[in-house]
DNA sequence: AAACAGGCCTAAA
DNA sequence: TTTAGGCCTGTT
C-alpha cells in the first residue's frame, strides 16, 4: 500500500500497555527500541513506531486502530485474572512486577516459526535469525523514511531450501521452519482452524510437526492462537514452580488467563526477580 | 576450552 | 515412562 497516509493513534486506560514490558518479554523478537525508547517493528503486514507518551501509548502505523486495539489485546479484560494472581503467594510479587503486559495477538505463523527457531537458543540470537529470515524472504515495507520486513509467509517459507536458510544460520531448526512451512502452506494444517478448537486440542496437532515439542507447541499455542489458558513450561518456568509453589501445584489452577500468569512468572524471572 | 542457551528427537532401559 | 546423548551455532 503505496500513499497510505500516516495514523497515529493513542492507547490509554487502566489497561495500556506498558510497551517496555510488553516488548521485552519474550513473547515477540521483532521489537526494537532505539535510544530515545521509541519501537520500531513490524506487526503483520504493518511497521510501527511505537512510544509511551505520558498516560498514552502512541502508534505510529498506516493500519487502523482496531488493528492495534486487537494486536494489544485490548479487549480482553486482565483486572480479574491479576486480581487473582495477586492473591496467589510469590505469583503476587510477579504480578506486581508485570504487570502492563499484553500478551500480543500475533500472527500465527510467525510465533510458531520464531518458537521453533527459539529451541535451545538465547533471545538475541533467536531475534538475529528472525530477522534475517525476514530480510531475506519478507516483503520490504518503507514506512516513515525507514526500511521494514514483514515476516515471510508460509507459502515463501515453503518453496525454500535448507540452503536457502543457511545465511540464518538457524542449525538444524532450518528444516523444522521448512516442513511446518509446506505444512501449512498446503492447507494440511490450518493454524486458523487451531483457533477454533481448545487450546489441548491445538497443542496436541501441532506436536506433530517435527521439532516442536510440549513447550514450542504451548508458545505457539499462547502467542500465535491466543488460547490463553496455555502455560509453557520453560527451563525458567520449571526452576520457578519448583522453588516457589507447593510440589501439588497445578498451572491450569489459574484459570483460562493462566498464560498471563505464566509470561508474569517468566518475566520476573528473567528480570532477577527471584534471585535476591 | 568446555559448557551452556527459553528443546527436540531417537534409542535404550 | 523416564533418561542420556547428540544436534547447529554463538557466546562466555
Amino acid at each position: 500500500m503505496q500513499n497510505s497516509e500516516v495514523k497515529e493513534i493513542r492507547l490509554s486506560g487502566k489497561e495500556k500497555p506498558d510497551i517496555i514490558k510488553t516488548f521485552e518479554c519474550g513473547q515477540c523478537f521483532r521489537w526494537n527500541a532505539d535510544s530515545s525508547g521509541v519501537y520500531r517493528g513490524v506487526a503483520g503486514k504493518y511497521p510501527a513506531e511505537i512510544y509511551e507518551d505520558g498516560d498514552y501509548v502512541v502508534v505510529r502505523s498506516q493500519a487502523e486502530e482496531s488493528f492495534w486495539r486487537d494486536y494489544f489485546d485490548m479487549n480482553t479484560d486482565y483486572s480479574a485474572a491479576d486480581a487473582h494472581f495477586l492473591t496467589v503467594p510469590w505469583l503476587g510479587e510477579c504480578t506486581l512486577f508485570g504487570r502492563g503486559i499484553r500478551i500480543l495477538r500475533q500472527n500465527p505463523w510467525e510465533a510458531l516459526c520464531s518458537f521453533i527457531i527459539s529451541q535451545c537458543n538465547n533471545i538475541p540470537r533467536i531475534k538475529k535469525i528472525v530477522e534475517c529470515l525476514c530480510t531475506l524472504y519478507g516483503e520490504t515495507v518503507e514506512f516513515s523514511g525507514a526500511k521494514y520486513c514483514t515476516f515471510p509467509d508460509a507459502n515463501v517459507v515453503a518453496g525454500l531450501s535448507a540452503e536457502d536458510l543457511s545465511p540464518l544460520r538457524a542449525g538444524y531448526r532450518a528444516p523444522y521452519i521448512i516442513n511446518a512451512a509446506k505444512l501449512v502452506n498446503s492447507g494440511e494444517f490450518d493454524l486458523e482452524e487451531l483457533k477454533s478448537i481448545s487450546a489441548d486440542e491445538a497443542k496436541v496437532k501441532l506436536l506433530q510437526l517435527q521439532g516442536v515439542g510440549e513447550k514450542v507447541a504451548n508458545c505457539a499455542v499462547l502467542f500465535g492462537l491466543h488460547h490463553m489458558e496455555a502455560f509453557p513450561v520453560d527451563v525458567w518456568i520449571r526452576r520457578a514452580l519448583k522453588e516457589h509453589f507447593p510440589p501439588e501445584f497445578r498451572p491450569d489452577s489459574l484459570g483460562e488467563l493462566a498464560g498471563l500468569a505464566q509470561q508474569y512468572i517468566f518475566y520476573y524471572s528473567r528480570s532477577g526477580g527471584d534471585r535476591c
